[in-house]
DNA sequence: TACGTTCATCTAAACGATGACATTCTGGAA
DNA sequence: TTCCAGAATGTCATCGTTTAGATGAACGTA
């Protein structure tokens, strides 16, 4: 049944060697001769040699394996990170452990417990919406395992991250609006203990402010950002007794739920409300009118995310953290286009 | 700075026992007495004991781990797929790897390479749409690791598979346009070495025979079901002499590619033409009109993947395989609902 | 008292790869 | 011939956990 896998004692054994030897030998090591080196790996092929890299992890303590933890893999934004971070990490015999949080607090635990259990040599987070206690990350810290935030971070914590400016795109996208000659400007925001949210609140206050719009409290609207809290905002607001003539969410889930609904009730995308998202997610584009909305370079942040774990790896924890901030870019479509006339 | 982790010695030497006793104490040996299964239990929480897996996994060969292989992990089918599987794996103590192929046959390849390396306790395949020779497969059977297939799978493989009936999903497609008064009904048919696309082309192809309809082979049209591939041929389609008035795509994007260009031109769906796609990709309810489509109980398929993978693992290789067969639902919106005139 | 049982624990050998250190061998310099 | 340097390989302990088999203590029984 199950045959006995071939190990580097099987391949010593047949060249009369010992295991030291042919494990050198395949390591490419200096003071290994050319001749054994060509014997050991003829033998290793013939014998159908797959190194027991468990074996290996336990004693060097490296198990070429990092972990990626991420709210949700099926968000372009995470899956787009996720290649990045294999594209780099795999040039460097890496492998990517992927989990998913499902924006819960406890599942984030138990995926930073399960991938400290595997012995990864690094992990690289997005936290979950409902995480607000950094303790589980302090344990990764202390254990000595290099540890890197791509988009979502905090700043109590003093490790590598990689976000791009959420602030800028949200001032980019809002000022669009002004542009566009929107005045009462409603914002889908955030959970407050997430940065990039309280981030693009901001630059939706500053480009208010920098225009002379005066900032409404009521217009700012907190939200959970999934598709069916767009749905209810833009019930809530249809009922207003004066209709916004924008809305910039902080996610395109939610700004979508909200068109649904203004379709469903008559009101015209962009000529009576523009909507603008952020994320660029692919339905962005396939909807109509297509959503205007802010690209976050995804597949550059995980690249930025994994070379950052492998300049930790090569010098050791760094001295001080490196944060690395990205520019974001609007894309304009129909949502928010308003024909000038 | 890295402290030394803390091991079963460690637990053993304040307590004056031996590490094999810890061991069989934190495994819950019967043999081991219920007071120092309790100390034991104790100290490992005072010093923060955590098991070292990879040296368990070394021991006893089994790494609780169960690897995933999926095209694309960001298309709402497959991380459905996926998250049924962790649901039910993850209750039994395995955590789940992924990985991306890409639909390309070397990233597929490098993938298996990477988890039998990994030492996974089990694989789960979704192969790739470049996959036609199978004996990278063979090498994870003849290992006795415990292979299942999810979507796409193969005849040749003698191997346990969950698949839905694309072909009844196809028929139903189809009958539901015939119904809706469509009698030339074009069809985006995918690369033939994946069953699920010559199932889903015989699904089409009979019900046009059950209804009476001549089978054109010219309506079935070879793509790659990309978004990309959808812009392409409806850029073809109308150009035709002749129009056709329904299309059924094997894939919800190439359908969408095929709208917007329909659209672009002033083809009224689904008026003039009336699209459904396959797989219920979730943009598919936020474009207007809807895109009619088959669900494929993808989180079903997944906790049905991840239950036949613990069958073998508990039962040892099984006698024969088993081959699941889930039922798609056809699920219909406005892109193939003609308005009763 | 001698002996078998049972229970709780200990001993020691794995699992497979690695690397510091020790050993052997070769050729060349003194 | 003797000695040494350096190249190539061997020895052996180690990573942390598991487990078959050995050991020993406590108890009951004849």
């Amino acid at each position: 049944m199950t045959k006995k896998r071939t190990t580097i004692h099987d391949i010593a054994d047949k060249l009369n060697i010992t295991a030291s030897t042919v494990s050198r030998a395949l390591n490419d090591h200096p003071k290994i001769s050319n001749t054994t080196k060509k014997l050991v790996i003829k033998m290793a092929k013939e014998l159908n040699y797959q190194p027991n890299s468990l074996a290996a992890a336990l004693r060097n303590g490296r198990t070429n394996i990092v972990g990626v933890i991420v709210p949700q893999a099926d968000r372009n934004f995470f899956s787009s990170v996720i290649r990045g971070v294999e594209e780099v990490v795999n040039k460097s015999g890496y492998n990517v452990l992927i989990c998913q949080s499902n924006d819960s607090l406890e599942k984030e635990k138990s995926n930073i417990k399960a991938l400290l259990e595997a012995q990864v040599d690094g992990i690289l987070v997005s936290y979950a919406k409902e995480t607000t206690n950094f303790s589980h990350y302090q344990e990764v810290i202390n254990k000595g395992i290099p540890l890197i935030l791509f988009d979502r971070q905090d700043e109590s914590l003093d490790v590598d991250a990689v976000v791009i400016d959420d602030y800028l795109g949200a001032y980019k996208a809002t000022e669009h609006l002004i542009q566009q000659g929107c005045k009462r400007i409603v914002h889908f925001c955030g959970p407050e203990n997430v940065s990039i949210y309280r981030e693009r609140c901001r630059g939706y206050v500053e480009a208010l402010r920098r225009y002379n719009i005066e900032i409404k409290d009521d217009l700012i609207i907190k939200s959970n950002l999934k598709l069916e809290d767009g749905h209810q905002h833009a019930l809530d607001i249809i009922k207003w007794p004066e209709l916004p003539d924008a809305i910039f969410s902080a996610s395109d889930y939610s700004a979508m739920g909200a068109m649904e609904i203004l379709k469903e009730n008559g009101i015209i995308v962009p000529d009576q409300l523009a909507v603008v998202g952020f994320s660029n997610e692919s339905f962005t584009s396939f909807v109509n009118p297509g959503l205007s909305t802010v690209d976050q370079h995804s597949k550059n942040m995980g690249q930025h995310a994994a070379q950052l774990f492998l300049n930790q790896i090569k010098q050791g924890s760094s001295t001080s953290p490196t944060k690395t901030v990205l520019t974001p870019e609007l894309i304009i479509r129909g949502s928010s286009l308003r024909v000038k006339s």
